[in-house]
RNA sequence: UGGGGUAUCGCCAAGCGGUAAGGCACGGGACUUUGACUCCCGCAUUCGUAGGUUCAAAUCCUGCUACCCCAG
């Protein structure tokens, strides 16, 4: 009998990944991963809470259940390099990094160390094959597709995950917890960072990167306010800035962020066309498998940049340790640090992450695609 | 100091005698395994201030105060 280790966080998804597992006959074993210690700002530690209902489910499904702590290793293959990138003004996605590094190689690890033949989670994504090769595919609930945070993914590491929910809606997820009698089949579904929670981000920012004040302007030079620090803001955010009744009385978002002179730069109204871009050049370029093209050469795929979107019909091009996209329509606020996901159909290829984007081709790419 | 004008929610701004629109900001919620966006709800018993007229005033009258403009 082939043991699966499952990495339960204490809610719904991954509960029902346990129980169907142990339903086809494989040896489970629940762990709890407990990577981050602190406690919210109300004083509570959600973490108490998920392991004990962790631990509850086991006993239900009658499956042996540890926890065991990566905080040492989520604190310097994460966190670390979330916090670089807002010293550098840029907004990570920890997520995607926290997948690669810790639910699928630290954790991974840890199941190959039980003597397991491979490990699930509660991902809503299924894995596909092609010539005997893994590929990671779109969940079934479109509207719960989580392929986007798990781009990052090797081949390697895809070929010894499982995704039991993959294929099945979120309500179908919760169905069959009821109908197990799952206490946490009507648990609220958890946001916010991996591990970390929902938080204040500001706030929880503030708890590691100082306080850097100056002024909030326009593309025009007009002082309109002033901001708390640059990292605490990112492209097309328009809540917290605080200005109100000024210019054309329209609402005012985040376009750009000038580090040098700590100057965060803001636009009046949804349409501003300094939020809209195109033209894409991503950096650190990850691929499931073998690259859908050769290097230079452009192909079309459908591209996300950003968690939930649908799919942005565009061309893509290799060139060197970089993608360079454009999309068939314009993008609003793109933003450095995020990761451009790209997929050719239920398929997701890999992807990148986001350097710079803009409404005009790069040098590197002008003239590069075939015309609209 | 004369002459004129304006004073309504944090900001902008309707209102012109009948019992305080709207937008932005802000707060709360929904959505959401990143950050955002979006959506919904809330947000002046009170109209610079003190009196007066009237059944009834933010709206009319008078005094005061503040600011703006023109004279000087």
């Amino acid at each position: 009998m082939e043991r699966i280790v499952v990495g339960m966080s204490g809610g719904v998804d991954s509960s029902v990944a346990a129980l169907l597992l142990k339903r086809q006959g494989y040896d489970v074993v629940g762990v709890f991963m407990k990577n981050w210690d602190e406690q919210d700002e109300n004083g509570e530690c959600t973490a108490t809470q998920d392991w004990h209902d962790v631990q509850e489910v086991c006993g239900l499904l009658d499956i042996p259940c540890y926890a065991v702590n990566f905080q040492k290793e989520y604190q310097d293959r994460v966190f670390a390099q979330f916090l670089e990138e807002y010293r550098r003004g840029r907004t990570p996605n920890p997520d995607v990094l926290c997948n690669r590094e810790i639910k699928f190689k630290a954790f991974l690890d840890f199941a190959m160390k039980l003597g397991a033949g491979g490990m699930a989670t509660g991902h809503f994504v299924r894995r596909g094959q092609r010539e005997g090769r893994p590929l990671l595919l779109k969940g079934g609930d479109p509207a719960k597709d989580q392929s986007y945070f798990l781009y990052m993914l090797k081949e390697a590491q895809l070929e010894r995950a499982l995704f039991p929910v993959g294929d099945m809606t979120k309500a179908q997820v919760r169905q069959v917890a009821q109908e197990a009698g799952l206490p946490v089949s009507r648990k609220k579904d958890s946001t916010g960072i991996c591990f970390i929670g929902e938080r204040n981000f500001r706030r929880f920012l503030q708890g590691y990167l100082p306080l850097r004040e100056g002024e909030m302007r326009t593309l025009e030079g007009q002082v309109v306010g002033r901001h708390q620090g640059l990292a605490y803001y990112t492209l097309g955010q328009r809540r917290g800035l605080g200005i109100g009744g000024a210019g054309d009385g329209r609402r005012w978002f985040v376009i750009g962020k000038d580090l040098g002179r700590n100057v965060l730069l803001v636009a009046q109204g949804e349409d501003h066309p300094a939020l809209y871009s195109r033209y894409v050049r991503a950096s650190q370029p990850t691929w499931i498998g073998e690259p859908p093209a050769g290097e230079g050469v452009p192909f079309r795929c459908g591209v996300k940049f950003r968690y939930r979107q649908g799919d942005q019909p565009a061309w893509a091009v290799r060139l060197g340790e970089e993608i360079f996209l454009r999309a068939d329509g314009l993008q609003r606020a793109v933003t450095p640090g995020q990761s451009a996901v790209l997929y050719a159909g239920e398929a997701c290829l890999g992807g990148g992450i986001a350097e710079e984007a803009g409404p005009e081709p790069m040098a590197q790419v002008d003239g590069i695609f075939p015309e609209a």
